[in-house]
DNA sequence: CCGGCGTCCTGGGGGC
DNA sequence: TGCCCCCAGGACGCCG
């Protein structure tokens, strides 16, 4: 389940092994990958054959690669079980191949979309400038509504805060509002109220700046924990841009431990149905408010 | 306008 | 053993 620090580890792999390299020919195996991209999979194939790829960035859970000669990037997101993977040209097909992406040198990779899921995807935006970055980081249009994220150095605390405060939401929700904050996720979100004992359903309103500027150091913290340890891995479905698996799950505090004790204080951790998905959480250590339930 | 929930998808696992 | 149902969840669309 990539959140934020698997995709990161994904971008670094682009930028060294596809940075630079021009398409030679794109296959679409699978419609669903490139649902969104308005011209479907044979005019994705069509524009992309020829173009040069620059530098890959990332906003969140989305990285893009612009194109070197035009306002446009391809954007790509991993979904639930996405990965991007550089394989030798002769690598035998992944059972959930669902786009490949030939280049025109002789390095003899290729770059392999891979998603069992299906909930990932590549398509082709035209970029567009969002008043502080210019053109040249090639921000795709479709997610300019995505809030920087807390590792951006351009992410911007104040507007956070004022908007956490303004909101009739509870925490977890605003944690996994994109549009406040990218790049948190289920895992990272719990691992993040855990750290800062608070309850999933505070109301955000009632977060002080000292206790959401707390919580915001969290999530840089788990975040950059997972980053150095080159990205999260559960289920062995995520695997970086040259194959490897990640490693990290020992780590985890919170998601995933139901019943299992506290780290802080040894009672048995609790898992809450919330939102069609699962809150883990210490019945102790983050007590939900008098407004929650 | 915005919070909140349903939907998409597939393989693994639990229960009967 | 085999089948069925549930579960995982990011992001978007729609409803109230």
């Amino acid at each position: 389940m990539p959140e934020l620090p698997e995709v990161e580890v994904v971008r670094r792999g682009l930028e060294r092994w596809v940075a630079g390299r021009t398409v030679d020919a794109v296959e679409v195996l699978h419609p669903r990958a490139v649902r969104r991209h308005a011209g479907g999979g044979a005019d994705f194939a069509a524009r992309l054959t020829g173009e040069t790829f620059g530098v890959a960035r990332r906003r969140g859970k989305y990285l893009w690669l612009p194109l070197a000669e035009r306002e446009m990037s391809v954007l790509g997101h991993l979904g639930m079980s996405g990965q991007l993977l550089v394989q030798p040209e002769d690598a035998p097909d992944e059972k959930h191949l669902r786009i490949r992406v030939r280049f025109r040198d002789g390095a003899g990779t290729e770059l392999r979309f891979v998603d069992q899921r299906t909930f990932g995807g590549m398509s082709l935006h035209e970029s567009v400038a969002d008043g502080t970055d210019g053109y040249e980081e090639g921000l795709p249009d479709v997610i300019a509504h995505i809030a920087r994220d807390p590792l951006d150095p351009l992410f911007d605390e104040a507007a956070y805060h004022l908007a956490l405060r303004a909101k009739r939401s509870t925490i977890k929700r605003a944690l996994l509002d994109q549009s406040l904050i990218s790049g948190v996720g289920n895992i990272y979100a719990d691992e993040a109220l855990w750290r800062a004992k608070l309850h999933y359903e505070r109301p955000t309103a009632t977060l002080t700046r000292p206790r959401s500027t707390e919580l915001l150091g969290h999530v840089r913290d788990v975040m950059n924990a997972a980053l150095d340890a080159g990205g999260t891995s559960f289920d062995s479905l995520y695997v970086n841009v040259n194959g490897e698996s990640g490693y990290f799950d020992r780590s985890l505090d919170a998601y995933g431990r139901e019943d299992e004790p506290c780290r802080r204080c040894g009672t048995p951790m609790r898992r809450r149905p919330w939102m069609n998905r699962s809150s883990y959480f210490c019945p102790r250590c983050q007590r939900p408010s008098r407004a929650a339930s």
